[in-house]
DNA sequence: CTAAGACTTCAACTAAACTTGAGGTCAAGG
DNA sequence: CCTTGACCTCAAGTTTAGTTGAAGTCTTAG
């Protein structure tokens, strides 16, 4: 025991939580849904390895983008369940999730914009404004990632109303 | 009746729903969330008036950007509660929002360039990754709004753990 | 051995933003 | 008058993303 111990590559949940910032009660709901995988101890306690700190922070990464954890689920399931993800892996994601980010980017700019000249040149009449046809932005918001991630809402507080 | 009717300033729920988009079982809601106001008909019926449909459509649009409703009340308080907004009040907002947007759009961007540069580039060590430390970006994309919105946290989903 | 602290499960709770349903009213057409 | 559709209220349910608490187990230091 004298020997530094280079055999440890799990870490229990506290560790993990500790290095993610992400509250224990949180990975195992985590684990609950898919998004990670866990071993256990002889004692039945969680352990990883240390991989599943990428995992994790990815997962709050593309929370922090407005993903939901059932697409971050799909996503992740693109990734090898059991092995250390390569370079290559994470890069096919990141690609894949480019022109998504660069949709909502637009989105955003386009809204600033509109914002400031639609409404701050005073045509209230809101016609053809991005204020009054949430289709104009919501649209081209959506349209992008669809494909990449599925079909299913984004946001449930933005869903359309159920008319037809 | 067979002249057109020119004093119909008041809208049911309906046509709101209708016009807007959005559930009439939403727009009870907002009332009752005291997102908009309502008049009532002698038979008990809400109505509004035309300039609800902006209010409901602004509730919208600033749903999309990511506020949430208790943040889109305290902006509409500042719009006068009685009349119709002029455009001084709605620039006004536009205004105030705008440094919002443009740190949303900033963090989505540096986001964009560090999962191509970062994870992109093998940088998996992540000890200094956006991935790996969110304060990073989670701390200069709150930072902008919290004077302009007040200081509640923006994402019930974001919430950082009870650590401390 | 025993106490402390970290872990386990499971159920229940929270919060936001709504939706759904039950039971009843209002308004208009035939 | 009667039906139909839009409206009303109020209560309860839904979804997402967790947190909290109870009751018990594991691990480690003294």
């Amino acid at each position: 025991m004298s020997t530094p111990q280079r055999q440890k590559p799990t870490l229990l949940i506290g560790e993990v939580a500790r290095r993610t910032g992400v509250n224990p009660s949180a990975i195992r709901f985590y684990e609950e849904k898919a998004l990670i995988g866990s071993l256990r101890t002889p004692g039945n306690q969680r352990c990883y390895t240390r991989d599943v700190i990428r995992r994790v922070s990815f997962i709050r990464t593309a929370q922090r983008v407005g993903l939901t954890l059932e697409e971050i689920r799909t996503a992740l399931d693109n990734l090898p369940e059991g092995r250390t993800p390569t370079r290559e892996d994470w890069d096919a994601l990141a690609t894949q999730w480019k022109p998504w980010l660069e949709e909502r980017i637009a989105a955003l700019e386009r809204l600033r914009d509109q914002l400031a000249s639609c409404i701050g040149c005073g045509c209230l009449s809101l016609d053809r404004c991005a204020l009054y046809n949430p289709d104009d932005v919501a649209g081209s918001l959506g349209a992008g990632p669809r494909y990449l991630l599925g079909d299913s809402p984004r946001d449930p507080r933005l869903k359309r109303s159920a008319t037809g």
